[in-house]
RNA sequence: GCGCCUAUAGCUCAACCGGAUAGAGCAACGGCCUUCUAAGCCGUAGGUUGCAGGUUCGAGUCCUGCUGGGCGCGCCA
């Protein structure tokens, strides 16, 4: 993991430029009429440039006058007549807008003048792989905990969503200037795991999950069958930096226990591995017990006095932070609960210093997050109600010959990450799991996926990245590489409809990040990529790169270069390679 | 029954703190390879944004109610 360190101011970027001078010149426009009493001395508008979604609209909107008129006590187109008057007054205005246009119920729309719109394509040369990035995080830490599978099987496809999303959401937050720590914690001595020992010693004593003496909630996967026959052969599993070595021993369920945990941990790092995603912690649940934490939290939640003994059990009373009932903290047996380690754990993030928490969870275990909250406000540790933040992912249906797929570790019937990645691609497998807003149900077709490989949609972006490529080799296997002197003094020469487009969305890229990051919602960017990529296609259609005039030449493989650059900028957040060539 | 998510084209999904004529892909139909990669492009068709109200100059987006789907509601994790 490479913390992204950005030297270069990016305040001249064009968009965001663009916003800030406008919004300050209405700013002054707003203040006159006030000043000739056009509007009411004590009026604050909200001023909001928007990017337009239609181009005949200009490249920037203000819906000012319309949120202004009724204070006005004016028609919307009125109002705007009077504000671009205003801004038409002013020269730096006439040098960076070329038209300003009243439109619809009184929308002023703003085009940018050629030269603002080709500026991009030096701003993307120079900032090459960080164009886009920004320093919004401003270097504070942000530890995102995602995947978090324990390890009582391989990872499944849901688990396959929460990897794509949280390591997307770490690329986009190193690239919007947080530190970002990743950190996949599991359970590792619970009675979950107890039942995956006692699955692995029946296999090893012969037993089907049909059998009679099959332990009650065993898990029945083939999987467990692998598992005792490595365990049986003495096997040495090396994962989280521990080598474990098979004791060999049926009886010995402690034993069975370790190198069942070593043995599918593995399997998961090695699914990881394939699927280009890893941490930098991998946090145990048994080490919190060990270190006395569990316990001290909940000697913190009964001084604090949020505790009350009944039936038997200690109850924490979430109630008063908002959760529907009180919930048991040590049950009558003595054990906690599995909430009590997990108030405990991020108690253990906030002291590590950790502000900003996010956690990438399927959504199943949604209920978690009131008691965690909960559990961590009765700390009366200062700690903010909000922290941490969720991002929950629905649930991913697998379709395999026209069926539904039933996902059961312990029925043993359900479709793998691996199997995923063997039959679709790593590119392709993230793709469609990061592409899709993570609060949407997905529906993961194996069949389609597979069949269309050669159409897939992550294909093409990734096509239009080699193609400009291609162009590139071929430029330069004929002597006509791109001279970015000449390329600088041409850019006017950028004028076809297809370049515009091209202009424009580049331009877009860093506030796509940055909102992206913002709303820790990946997929967007997915979404932009898609746009980028069309717009590249059709350019390439429509125009001639490696045409004879060498001015308009060099202009087109300048900005070829630049859309280049953005489209594996955008595929390297989502964890998709760039193909030089297909 | 309660909580969270969700409902947009035949299918899978977008729609940037509410904005202009709701957009793509797949599937269907019709065109484009002697020219930088046809994994591509151009065009046609496809919609009462689940239903009913409300707020607003303006609602797929916000509020209320209803209906359908998913997930959760344990002294399991």
């Amino acid at each position: 993991m490479v913390s992204v360190q950005t030297t270069q101011s990016f305040f001249s970027l064009i968009r965001v430029y663009m916003k800030a001078f406008l919004t300050e010149q209405l700013q002054q426009a707003v203040a006159q009429l006030k000043h000739q009493a056009v509007l009411p001395a004590d009026f604050e508008p909200v001023i909001l440039l928007e990017n337009t979604r239609d181009k005949a609209h200009g490249d920037l909107a203000t819906n000012l006058a319309l949120v202004s008129a009724k204070k006005a006590g004016m028609n919307p187109r009125a109002l705007a007549e009077k504000l671009v008057s205003q801004l038409q007054a002013q020269p730096e205005v006439q040098q960076q807008v070329t038209q300003m246009e009243i439109a619809g119920p009184g929308f002023i729309n703003f085009f940018m003048s050629a030269g603002a719109l080709t500026a991009v394509i030096a701003q993307v040369r120079a900032a090459g792989s960080r164009y886009g990035h920004s320093q919004i995080g401003a270097g504070q830490a942000v530890q995102v905990e995602f995947v978090s599978a324990n390890p009582t099987g391989p990872l499944h496809v849901g688990h396959g969503r929460g990897a794509a999303v949280g390591d997307c959401l770490c690329r986009l937050l190193q690239a919007t200037g947080w530190s970002v720590t990743r950190e996949f914690y599991y359970n590792d001595a619970g009675a979950q795991i107890q039942n995956l020992a006692l699955s692995v010693q029946a296999r090893a004593q012969g037993l089907e999950p049909d059998h009679a003496a099959w332990p009650a909630d065993g898990y029945k996967g083939d999987y467990i069958k692998d598992v005792a026959a490595a365990y049986l052969q003495g096997e040495t599993v090396v994962a989280d930096d521990q080598a474990v070595t098979a004791a060999a021993d049926v009886d010995d369920l402690d034993a069975i226990r370790r190198f069942a945990v070593a043995w599918l941990r593995r399997e998961q790092d090695l699914d990881l591995k394939a699927f280009k995603v890893d941490f930098d912690v991998y946090f145990l649940e048994s080490s919190l017990y060990q270190e006395g934490q569990v316990e001290a939290v909940v000697q913190r939640l009964i001084e604090q006095g949020h505790t009350y003994e009944q039936d038997g059990a200690l109850w924490l009373r979430t109630t008063d932070f908002g959760d529907d009932k009180d919930r048991v903290m040590r049950k009558t047996d003595g054990g906690y609960t599995y909430f009590v380690p997990d108030v405990a754990y991020h108690l253990n993030k906030w002291k590590r210093g950790f502000q900003r928490v996010v956690n990438e969870q399927g959504a199943d275990h949604h209920s978690t997050i009131t008691r965690v909250r909960s559990g961590l406000q009765a700390l009366n540790e200062q700690i903010p109600q909000g922290w941490p933040e969720y991002v929950l992912h629905q649930m991913v249906t697998v379709m395999r010959s026209g069926e539904e797929v039933k996902i059961s570790k312990r029925a043993g019937s359900y479709v793998t990450l691996r199997d995923l990645i063997d039959e679709v691609g790593c590119d392709a497998t993230r793709y469609f799991l990061a592409a899709r807003a993570a609060s949407s149900q997905l529906t993961f077709d194996i069949d389609l996926a597979r069949t269309q490989s050669q159409d897939n949609p992550v294909y093409y972006i990734q096509y239009a990245h080699a193609r400009l490529c291609s162009v590139q080799r071929q430029a330069e296997e004929k002597g006509l590489a791109l001279d970015v002197q000449a390329a600088q003094q041409h850019l006017t020469r950028l004028t076809a409809e297809q370049e515009q487009t091209v202009l424009n969305l580049l331009t877009r890229f860093p506030e796509v990040v940055a909102v992206a990051a913002r709303e820790l919602e990946p997929h967007q960017v997915a979404q932009y990529l898609r746009d980028l990529a069309a717009g590249v296609h059709t350019w390439y259609n429509a125009c001639p790169f490696l045409v004879e005039e060498a001015p308009l030449r060099h202009a087109r493989l300048a900005l070829a270069d630049a859309a280049r650059q953005v489209l594996s900028n955008g595929l390297d957040l989502l964890g998709v390679s760039a193909p030089e060539s297909m």
